[in-house]
RNA sequence: GGGGGUGUAGCUCAGUGGUAGAGCAUCUGCCUUUUAAGCAGAGGGCCGAAGGUUCGAGCCCUUCCACCCUCACCA
């Protein structure tokens, strides 16, 4: 992309030179601050009475069109909540302030006072009796018609794409919205918000590759998170019951639709309760958030309509894998998989481990099945180092993955305490790491030496904040609702 | 990394080998309820970059860069 100084130089030579003459004329064109009595949304709200009161008010906003008819003109201005329509008239303003109106352009951002009439149209508009230039503009901004839709630039000035679509801030002000709902939920279940640390000396609590980085002063190597999984379960053994952390995680992966390589995710957990507590939890919380947003449980994602109000499947990843792949994994080691996989044309990299293997043959086979919202419970021992045995079979955990439209959206465990057997599991991980899998679970002896102070029983959850707000606001890419998406250096 | 696509004015886009185009935006003039305001005129381009083919390249070929889609990778 090309952006800069010498593209715009036309116009903008052309501003700055207004820019000079304005100051030559004494205004300041970046004054330093302007009383607003009403955003759009208030104005139209109190339209009515605005009106037949003659109430003088004041508004301000960005220049967002502008049509000169002479001695009269009609303008845009756009503020956070929507666009109010000026009405400039030179014997109400005078000649200097109408001339001034005139060198105006889209762009800038200017405050006015006024009273509240219709046009003959019907446009509920501002009458206006004096403006004042807020902040000069000097760069173009987007058509006016089409909006802005090259996506490379939406992505790299997103305050472009803010200022010329309207959906695109919708889904951000839902992502709010979305957010502080999580939050309150959580607050009213009796859960603590917490923060914890970022900067990490060992990364742990998932499989990913992580971020390095170095401490200067105390000459060490450290990592940015790749999940906040051991912390909070630190803080369970400290006596916390129940904490949740909103939390940036980064991992060191490719990007695509649904990865960027620093994202939001929720972690909680919770004693003395055990994985289905928390399934139910999840579903609770699920259901209420789109309550709010975007206000039902059913909702339409990409073509698909989804029921988030019903009974959710549960399908063990056993059975799962065998209803989808044809594989009974269960009888099967990591040779007999691969022949197997072969067999079936399901595409695998083989001597990663079992675990690797099995989790490949879900991918391919048996996510892109799952759309209606879907647990998927019970994972395979090898695949889930911080999972608790489950209790009616030593290969298996006590483990969900929710799923929906193929997405992976949450992942849950009841939480490994036997301080002894969470050492073989890191040890079990050690020796993938040796095979050479990047994104081994290191071993952790800090927090070894905590599981072993004793950790109740507990049930933890990390859910996708990303994914969850682009299922409820029919965003395909991750890129869309995140305010400024990884993209590589201009 | 593989496959497909895109890149032309500030923005949105036409342009399949023969002088670089339109709408919006900009500049000048007219216009006192317009609304994708209108009318008349003007300026604005290293056609992503570098090579090549050709009498002649925005267009054809090669390489490179950026972005999008897709596959692979990635819980």
């Amino acid at each position: 992309m090309t952006s800069d100084a010498e593209n715009t130089s036309q116009q903008r030579t052309v501003r700055i030179q207004k820019l000079e003459a304005l100051r030559e004329s004494g205004l300041n064109p970046y004054p330093y601050k302007y009383d607003v009595s009403h955003r759009a949304d208030d104005f139209f709200a109190g339209f009515d009475e605005l009106e037949s009161g003659k109430q003088v008010i004041s508004a301000a906003g960005r220049l967002m069109t502008k049509r000169v008819m002479g001695k009269a003109s009609f303008c845009h201005i756009q503020d956070d909540t929507g666009k109010i329509q000026l009405y400039m008239k030179k014997d109400v303003l005078g000649d200097d302030m109408y001339a001034l109106f005139k060198q105006l352009d889209v762009g800038d951002i200017i405050g006015c006072t006024g009273t509240a009439f219709r046009t003959k149209k019907g446009e509920m508009s501002i009458w206006v009796e004096s403006f004042e230039l807020l902040a000069k503009s000097l760069r173009p901004l987007p058509e006016k018609w089409h909006g802005l839709k090259d996506v490379e630039v939406r992505y790299r000035q997103r305050y472009l794409d803010l200022i010329s679509n309207r959906e695109v801030k919708d889904v951000f002000l839902a992502r709010t919205k979305i957010v502080q709902t999580i939050r309150s939920f959580l607050d009213s279940e009796g859960f603590i918000e917490v923060e914890t640390p970022i900067l990490q000396p060992l990364y742990g609590g998932g499989s990913a590759e992580p971020f390095t980085t170095h401490h200067n002063r105390l000459g060490m190597q450290l990592f940015l998170r790749i999940a906040d999984e051991l912390y909070l379960k630190r803080l369970i053994i400290g006596g916390f019951e129940k904490v949740y952390e909103v939390c940036k995680d980064f991992r060191n992966e490719g990007l695509d639709r649904q990865h960027n390589p620093e994202f939001t995710m929720v972690e909680l957990y919770q004693a003395f309760v055990d994985y289905n507590d928390i399934m139910e939890l999840m579903q609770k919380l699920f259901t209420h958030v789109a309550s709010v947003v975007p206000g039902s449980t059913t909702i339409k994602y990409q073509g698909h309509e989804i029921d988030l109000g019903g009974e959710w499947l549960r399908i063990s990843m056993l059975d799962a894998i065998k209803k989808y792949a044809d594989i009974d994994i269960s009888a099967l080691d990591e040779n007999d998989l691969v022949r197997e996989c072969k067999a079936k044309g399901i595409e695998i990299e083989e001597s990663r481990g079992r675990a690797k293997i099995i989790d490949d043959i879900f991918t391919e086979k048996v996510q892109p099945n799952l759309i209606q919202p879907t647990f998927i419970t019970d994972h395979p021992l090898e695949m889930s180092p911080l999972a608790k045995i489950h209790r009616d079979d030593p290969n298996l955990t006590e483990r969900f993955e929710l799923f929906v439209c193929g997405m992976e959206m949450a992942n849950a465990f009841s939480e490994l305490n036997d301080p002894l057997d969470q050492r073989r599991r890191f040890e079990m991980q050690r020796e993938l790491s040796k095979r050479g899998d990047a994104e081994a679970h290191v071993l952790d002896e800090d927090f070894l030496r905590a599981l072993e102070y004793g950790m109740p029983p507990t049930g933890g959850l990390g859910f996708g904040v990303d994914r969850m707000v682009m299922l409820l606001t029919d965003q395909a890419n991750i890129r869309d609702v995140i305010l400024f998406p990884q993209l590589k250096p201009e």
